[in-house]
DNA sequence: GTCTATATCGGGATAGAC
DNA sequence: GTCTATCCCGATATAGAC
């Protein structure tokens, strides 16, 4: 994999082809957006786009990127605003649906590869595993520091298992139809009010067989590097 | 849509193209067949398995109704035989995993096609309903008359709780490249000890608000045949 | 009703000349 | 870096053999 396409001109023409792009998935979704299409919108010849863009689901993994980006960002000063990990959390998800929102008709094809963890884009693959590293980091900046409470086992998990209600919550966003997405949010507010009970609940010293079934199973489940 | 190649030797022949297409989705998988090769192990016209297959996903469907029948008759031979709701739920899962054995490669273009509730072929998309409904059904057999202990309130959700569980471990298994998939038995055991812990649990009289809190979560999620 | 043969189209992807 | 030309494949359509 050497490094070319890296000229100013080249990310100029890229960057073209990136809003061509995103505008074309917005008016008529990603499948029915032809890489002839986009070409013709850009301007270029339609093997021109495939020097920029290996392939047409490459476009959407550049706007994954981006979105890391914008999540690093709003990390960072969320956890300057406040210790309250509810107040972390939710405003990073209310923040990171209000980025996505004009893009949201862009996110089925990668929730769509999302479940076959052998396909490159996956979300949950070997190949995207360093922006999935990066951002199960900062939900781990989020929880440091902050006023969460849970049982001490479960610490190690806790980061990845945050991330993972973060990408259910965000599955769920991508396919509410409801006026705003509103039953999203509802969601976030009772999933979360109830997870931070459950852990609240988990530290009752009645309930050592319990958290010993749940450390067992996470053991077993996280990380998910290896072997499924 | 007039019912029509139900004739016997039409019937003969969608069925060797359909085993001509389970091997080469085996020896190649899903993507890399393509429609001109099972023409040709099946020595037929193209145009002729358009003829009994309108689309090469169609011929996973048909795979999909396969399956749900096996599942239909497994169902009513344990309710026969136990009245442990571990041993039905778990002898059920293991007859599954054997019987799709052969095709586990098959599974994946399912699997991908199933987070896109938009996608006619999706386990959740309003198109494959009566699918959904008659496999929530034969949960209900599995858990009616059986010793399982949950509180009251959680009993019009259980059958398509379990029925997500189940899905939930027959994705896991799709993807679980340990030896012999023991990883996904392994898994099976300890989640659902876990979850029976679980239920066991909630009918303390302790735990009012988080029942509460679990129920109203569970309105707005269950069921997903509306906005979502 | 079942199938062959063939033509055609749309669209993703690639090779190689410039 | 960009273009032209081409390939491959899924899908559709049709004419006609049996």
């Amino acid at each position: 994999m050497p490094r070319k396409k890296e000229t100013p001109k080249a990310l100029e023409t890229k960057e073209a082809l990136f809003e061509c792009a995103m505008q074309l998935f917005l008016e008529k979704g990603f499948e029915k957006t032809t890489m002839r299409e986009l070409a013709a919108k850009a301007d270029m010849a339609l093997g021109a786009t495939y020097y920029h863009f290996e392939s047409k689901e490459a476009i959407v993994l550049e706007f994954y990127h981006r979105n890391l980006g914008v999540m690093g960002q709003l990390v960072n000063s969320l956890v300057n605003q406040s210790t309250s990990f509810e107040t972390r959390f939710k405003n990073l998800m209310r923040a990171q649906f209000d980025f996505a929102l004009p893009y949201r008709k862009v996110f089925p094809v990668l929730a769509g590869l999302s479940t076959n963890p052998t396909h490159p884009l996956s979300p949950f693959s070997t190949q995207t595993q360093p922006i999935r590293e990066a951002s199960i980091a900062n939900i781990e900046k989020l929880i440091t520091g902050s006023d969460i409470v849970f049982f001490d086992e479960l610490k190690p998990h806790l980061p990845t298992l945050f991330w993972l209600y973060h990408m259910g919550l965000i599955f769920f966003w991508i396919y509410d139809n409801s006026p705003d997405q509103q039953k999203t949010l509802r969601l976030l507010d009772k999933s979360f009010g109830m997870i931070e009970s459950l852990l609240k609940l988990s530290k009752n010293p009645l309930l050592g067989s319990i958290r010993k079934n749940i450390l067992a199973l996470l053991g077993e489940l996280l990380p998910f590097s290896n072997g499924s």
